[in-house]
DNA sequence: AATCTAACCGACCACTTGGTCGGTAAAAAC
DNA sequence: GTTTTTACCGACCAAGTGGTCGGTTAGATT
């Protein structure tokens, strides 16, 4: 079983190395050659582990790109608290993650979308299902959020849920080349004043 | 001077029909060739009027581009009438043309500014440049809407531009995809719901 | 000890990439 | 009517591209 293990690991390595590559020059501007260089591997190795590139990102997608929105965006909204403070804090979270990054290119899964749309419909479907798991877990929250006195009942989730996620997607990729600080505070100052269109205020 | 126009006349072929291709299929993903075959035109042509990809690209920008977003987003925003609602109305007519588009792949200059952030610096600047002037013109317009007594005076226009620009590029990629016509009007209820935020009263 | 196999190597393949360059037909300039 | 220039052709180039395949080796299996 130890040939597993470093099966995995080799796998491993060649998915980290190719998402970062993809990520910083997108997946067409990135050669299996590219990716080998870096990692001191042959053609071999890596025709032996995938079966082309693409079969190589889709692993990519599953293994990691799904994990780190869950960590980020999906995970920290689960619970039972205020919904919308909720959501303004993973994003804000999150944007703070990208400030800090030097290297930062923008929201993974927007950049992929942006490259595949209507250019490769398997690895699209892949991408718009995780924005979909996203979006169906903000709907979730503000509906509970509905039944537990803290949204207004009268606005709609979805339209909520899409606009937030809109919104979230432009932001990113402005704060790539724009000054990131800046962006943030007052992108998350707007987000703010938007979600305060719909708290439920106590009845006096 | 007939030479004149038949050069402008091919040059302008080419750079339409260039950005149909890298609009569609991105840059990278889009070769000269494929460009040229669809011209029915030779390597000798191209080479002949631009000295390079990027140098053609540059000139679809210029000429292209920048027009576009012109027509659609900024000339209908330029007037003395209430900011809030001209805005409203401008996204929403860009969003139907997009709707109505069989081959909507985007926003223009959001694909290309994700294609090309942090990996060709001529490129994304021309771009950023784009989106800087949509910017300045919302904020002038806003200013101007506090002055005229439509908008709140403590909102920061800055603020509230880049939140709208981040808005409109986000749904306008998960128009691509999704159900365009759901998404648009559940985008304009929250932008307007957002908007209503920033209201003058007139007092009584 | 002999065999087998997972993991990897790297030469090779057909094809495509952006770009060059000598040529050419037709129109403009003289 | 000759020369020059414009606009375009298409063969060619070096450097990649994704992908194949016959080998090699270290370690597990027998």
């Amino acid at each position: 079983m130890d040939k597993n293990l470093k099966r995995m690991a080799t796998m491993h390595r060649m998915q980290v190395t190719g998402m970062e590559l993809f990520y910083e020059q997108g997946y067409y501007n990135t050669s299996v050659d590219d990716i080998l260089k870096s990692l001191e591997l042959s053609k071999g190795a890596f025709y032996y582990h995938f079966q082309s590139k693409e079969d190589f990102f889709i692993s990519i997608i599953q293994n990691l790109i799904v994990q780190k929105v869950y960590s980020t965006l999906i995970e920290p909204i689960e619970g039972n608290k205020n919904p919308l403070t909720v959501i303004e804090k993973s994003i804000d979270n999150a944007l703070q993650t990208a400030e800090n990054n030097e290297m930062d290119y923008g929201f993974v899964v927007h950049n992929f979308l942006t490259e595949f749309n209507g250019r490769n419909e398997t690895i699209s479907r892949y991408l718009r299902d995780i924005l979909k798991i996203w979006e169906v877990n903000i709907i979730t929250l503000l509906q509970k959020g509905k039944t537990d006195g803290y949204v207004i009942r009268h606005v709609s989730s979805e339209a909520v849920a899409s606009f937030i996620i809109s919104s979230y997607m432009g932001i990113r990729t402005l704060m790539v080349e724009g000054n990131p600080r800046i962006l943030r505070y007052n992108y998350i100052s707007q987000l703010r004043s938007y979600l305060n269109t719909m708290v439920e205020r106590e009845l006096a």
